[in-house]
DNA sequence: CATCCCGCACGAAACGATTCGCTCTCAGCC
DNA sequence: GGCTGAGAGCGAATCGTTTCGTGCGGGATG
């Protein structure tokens, strides 16, 4: 690998002026057509490693993210990579499903210039300490308490949507199955869920809820639950996809058609969704753009280094994938 | 952050002995003790930019990707990284759609200390200079004259046993919703198939195939045109799971049903085949183990570092998992 | 015409580790 | 008792950049 040296040799310039070069910096045209020749001669690229040692930026970002099997979290993965690529930025991973911080120290231990951290609490105290030298975009997961910016889904909303959806086809015995309400994001669905049944006048039930892990096997039991109850409510609403995972298998063992003897709004998974016959109504996020929007703020607090103005909090909305999943009740 | 300059205050050793405690060689007790306590008391961990700038060892491995939008691809950054961080060791990602080499390039100047490529035709000159340099692990995609390991689907078996279930069940129209035969992967499927088919003595029938770009789209209409023949093909086979997805979104659409009307043997896609009524029958990839596979792969060159053997080539199984997609046919 | 800047270039000192020779100690052995 | 060699420690050089403090030449200014 060719270094700055080389270049000194075949230009004659001095490496200060080649490092400016380098980092776009002004340098004469005569110099710049110089080093531009010697370092396509050379297959020259700057060395990482000395730079980030050097000037402490690494022109990276770590994700952090609590495990790496669902969708959700692969797909942030991927936006965030495909917004900085064309900005130079790497992306480095960092999951950790086990309750350390050492996750976070390892990513700063690579300091990375920022973190979008869609994290679970126990990463919390750390992440704390991480945002207070770099900037940390969270996502899907809120965090009291942090100088950190966030994206996330209008969770309350989505979860109204879901409801009002099934209210507007004359459904007043709806069942939810729903997450764990110590992730902020399933709480906020289940609430926003509550308050669009109060607000239509329509009592909240709890036995009609099932608040559970978010895995496959608990929305199906879940649903389960909720089918033996008599009278059987005429409509579900999960609050996340592998809880309408869970559920729709649960419908189709039990022999009830979707559609026609139950109705069901599902969370995410649109090709799924697609692929259903009848296709299923879902509530989808966009967790692309949820991905794209953290990366941009990430870079913009990069690129323009020093300001680190007030918190941006960003809100995307959820939106309503029409399927034929949920039926007209006519009174 | 603390360097081993601190570390050397607090206990009066050389850098050199500190270095070699940090990287597992034999030290005093009673230093390896003054210097466990110090670095806990300063919160020290190593500066990895100095290390790999100095070692040229990075404790990092990339992921070279053409894309970041399907599951394979997704799922194939997990496994890796799930069996790298248990020894510490980092994944960085590289995604590039477009047909340039610079993907690997960025790779090499991180110094990265092997690759995991999942790469596509145009990445391969950069990428055999870099084999040349580093481990690298071929995924899913096969390229000639490499000095590199692979692991891959057997790809010929998956596709011959996907045409084999339909055939034991005494079906022998069998349209095929396959990939884009320069894909090896693809091409090796479609092979596999054609021979079980020979094997058993049924005519390979190009008419009843379809070979088209990797798209949810693209299946949808080559399913589409199968459907419109007369005779119409008694079951499909397709090779690749968002070609499945379409095939099914287009049977579904015609109003068929998938289990009676219709035989289907599909390709990944686990949880869709058992969300969907009846439950699809798949021939499923073990994307997981094969990332988990390449990982360790990597991992050993790295550990051991200067040897390196005759390129190992591993071939992973396919699973059948049976649904309630195929009928059986009574001549 | 002397003065003041401004834009660039330069040399040298970091950044925080690893590694190369050496030296020192001490146990084992004939 | 002297010789040998293994094991561990040490100082100094080094990896490839960035950055700091200067120095220099020339256009604008009064």
């Amino acid at each position: 690998m060719a270094t700055y040296k080389d270049i000194q040799r075949a230009t004659g310039l001095s490496l200060a002026t080649i490092s400016k070069y380098f980092n776009g910096r002004n340098v004469l045209d005569a110099n710049r057509e110089a080093i531009e020749s010697a370092a396509r001669e050379l297959d020259f690229r700057p060395n990482q490693f000395a730079r980030t040692l050097r000037s402490r930026r690494s022109r990276t970002v770590g994700v952090l993210l609590p495990a790496l099997d669902n969708d959700f979290h692969l797909t942030i993965i991927a936006g965030v990579e495909e917004a900085l690529r064309p900005r130079g930025i790497s992306v480095i991973v960092a999951a950790s499903p086990d309750p350390r911080d050492e996750t976070v120290d390892l990513l700063m231990s690579r300091m990375v210039d920022g973190i979008v951290a869609v994290t679970a609490p126990h990463d919390v105290p750390a992440l704390r300490e991480a945002a207070k030298q770099v900037p940390v975009v969270m996502v899907d997961w809120y965090v009291d308490d942090i100088q950190a910016d966030g994206v996330f889904l209008d969770n309350a909303a989505a979860g109204a949507m879901g409801a009002q959806h099934l209210l507007d086809h004359g459904h007043r015995r709806i069942g939810l199955v729903g997450g764990d309400p110590t992730i902020s994001s399933m709480r906020l669905r289940h609430q926003g869920f509550e308050q669009a049944l109060s607000a239509d006048g329509v009592d909240v039930d709890p036995t009609l809820q099932r608040l559970v892990p978010l895995t496959v096997d608990a929305g199906h039991q879940a649903a389960q639950e909720l089918l033996a109850l008599r009278p059987r409510p005429t409509a579900i609403f999960t609050t996340n996809y592998e809880l309408t995972l869970g559920t729709v298998i649960a419908l189709n063992d039990s022999g009830l058609r979707i559609g026609k003897d139950i109705s069901v709004v599902g969370f995410d998974g649109r090709e799924l969704a697609h692929a259903l016959a009848p296709k299923l109504t879902v509530i989808v996020q966009p967790t692309r753009r949820i991905a794209t929007h953290a990366a941009r703020l990430i870079a913009d607090h990069i690129e323009t280094h020093p300001e680190r103005p007030e918190p941006t909090i960003e809100y995307l909305p959820a939106q309503l994938i029409p399927g034929a999943s949920v039926v007209r009740l006519d009174e």
